[in-house]
RNA sequence: GCCCCCAUCGUCUAGAGGUCCAGGACGCCGGGCUCUCAUCCCGGAAACAGGGGUUCGAGUCCCCUUGGGGGCGCCA
């Protein structure tokens, strides 16, 4: 029988708890939230946390699946104690239970239907079954409602139920936190327990989460599945710190909680029963928060790094101009995924027109020729900073008797390619007089003036 | 079909019989700042699913209805 060491500590410690994930693809939200509870929850209380991999069902289970489980508890930070146990490994110890059950008479032998092969059945004892779950309190079955059922198939090989527990037992997994599809199976484990002469642990069923629809999850919902936020440029502590507001709360107010105070504040008597549905819009605030309380050198970091995989360096680029543009970013980023679609004019030369801002910003009488005059200015400028810039467009403005905001938002849209950015004479000093004129002479160029004169354009709100 | 679970603003939640004409956050709407967007600040609309009980008093306890979900495998 092989043995399980599933932790280099003292084997004293008070609560063992365990994430048995069947790897059957990418990591769902549902089963990371499943997790990080796990994790939480033998942290706060000192105790150990063990990862057990339920790699029995071989021809849905693959090594690739194994690695992105893998990947991403590491993203998360959620550390495990000791080496993972494959299930599947386990199998003798199962198969060695089961002898033990039928020995003692707790379970037998069977063949279900015309040809089938021997079975080993678990006797349902003929009992009323109850516990009392951590999150949703007094649990009931009767025993009319509970049927024996299959702990090893005809081909020998275990079934989950049997697999589960024995794994559990040997484990010494003190707290078994689960998703609540398996509260049904509870009252059989709770009987497999006591069959074998084990101390059940207690049992804490977590609710689901759903899609922004209120439905159960389908593989059509993109965007469940932790790799997709990892790809998509979120922070793991926003991702760990919104999954882990999503079905519980610390009782108070506080909604952004670092990972040592939700170790401190997590336990599961604060677990919500219902299911609670994924707000991307809320994730996205939160991990904006993030961002901009990300440490000066990390955020640029991750910011280079966004910009090299958005494929926007070229390797020559200053360094001090990518930090700068790095800095008027921050405010607006709400994952680095955005960092393609708002950097892109800061390192190339043929951004595309917003077609939109376009029609907003250049109905205006003349834009052609303000435009031109913009160039004019830009020309003279000296030198080309932004305070000066700026003096210069608005006086520039105030001798035709026009708004700065014309002037400004004519350039905003030539140099950009939008109306939407940060501050004008900043960009424009960041990008520098050579590329800010060239950049004129392709919108006065490329961009439709005739149709946009005053009045002639549509009415666009 | 049978069994079980769940139910406060659009969403995440606070609320453990009176202090709740229900609080916070995201989102939304309005305003401030500003060249735009965002950040930031101020303000606003927005909920106890319905019906019966219990109680002096119910979002809070009980029952029913409705709605949602899960389970009834030689899947996990």
């Amino acid at each position: 029988m092989q043995t399980i060491s599933p932790g280099s500590g003292d084997g004293r410690s008070p609560v063992v708890t365990r994430f048995a994930p069947s790897p059957t693809g990418q990591v769902h939200i549902g089963n990371i939230r499943v997790a990080i509870y796990n994790w939480l929850f033998a942290r706060h209380h000192g105790g150990r946390f063990l990862l057990r991999i339920e790699d029995t069902d071989r021809a849905r289970s693959t090594d690739e699946a194994v690695r992105a489980l893998l990947e991403a508890m590491e993203w998360l930070g959620l550390d495990y104690d000791g080496e993972p146990v494959f299930q599947s490994r386990r199998r003798e110890a199962h198969l060695e239970a089961a002898d033990r059950l039928l020995a003692a008479g707790a379970a037998y032998r069977t063949r279900k239907g015309e040809g089938a092969g021997e079975v080993i059945v678990f006797r349902m004892p003929p009992e009323n079954m109850e516990f009392e779950d951590l999150v949703r309190g007094r649990l009931k079955k009767a025993a009319d409602d509970l049927q024996d059922f299959v702990i090893v198939r005809s081909d020998g090989t275990p079934v989950f139920h049997l697999a589960n527990v024995v794994d559990d037992i040997d484990m010494g997994v003190t707290h078994v936190i689960r998703g609540d599809d398996h509260i049904e199976n509870t009252f059989r484990h709770l009987a497999l327990y006591r069959a074998l002469g084990a101390e059940p642990p207690f049992f804490a069923h977590l609710p689901m989460i759903v899609n922004d629809q209120g439905k159960p999850y389908s593989k059509r919902d993109g965007a469940a599945y932790v790799g997709e936020f990892r790809r998509q440029g979120y922070l793991p502590e926003a991702v760990f710190n919104y999954l882990v507001l999503l079905g519980w709360s610390p009782g108070d107010d506080r909604e952004i909680l670092s990972r040592d105070e939700l170790i401190r504040l997590f336990d599961l008597d604060r677990v919500r029963p219902s299911a609670s549905r994924m707000d991307l819009q809320k994730l996205m605030w939160m991990n904006g928060e993030y961002i901009r309380a990300l440490p000066e050198e990390d955020y640029q970091r991750r910011f280079r790094q966004a910009l090299e995989e958005a494929g926007l360096l070229s390797g020559a680029e200053d360094e001090q101009y990518v930090q700068r543009v790095g800095e008027l970013l921050r405010a607006r980023l709400r994952y680095f995924g955005q960092v393609k679609e708002m950097a892109v004019y800061f390192f190339r030369e043929d951004y595309a027109w917003d077609m939109r801002a376009v029609e907003k910003r250049f109905r205006v009488e003349n834009a052609r020729d303000r435009l031109r005059e913009c160039g004019e200015l830009m020309a003279q400028v000296d030198p080309f900073v932004a305070a000066d810039i700026e003096r210069e467009v608005r006086a520039a403005a105030e001798r035709r008797g026009l708004k700065a905001a014309v002037y400004i938002h004519l350039l905003r849209v030539a140099v950009s390619g939008t109306d939407r950015g940060p501050g004008l004479f900043e960009m424009l000093e960041l990008l520098g007089r050579d590329r800010v004129l060239a950049r004129i002479q392709r919108a006065l160029r490329e961009l439709p003036f005739s149709d946009l004169q005053k009045g002639t354009a549509g009415q666009q709100p």
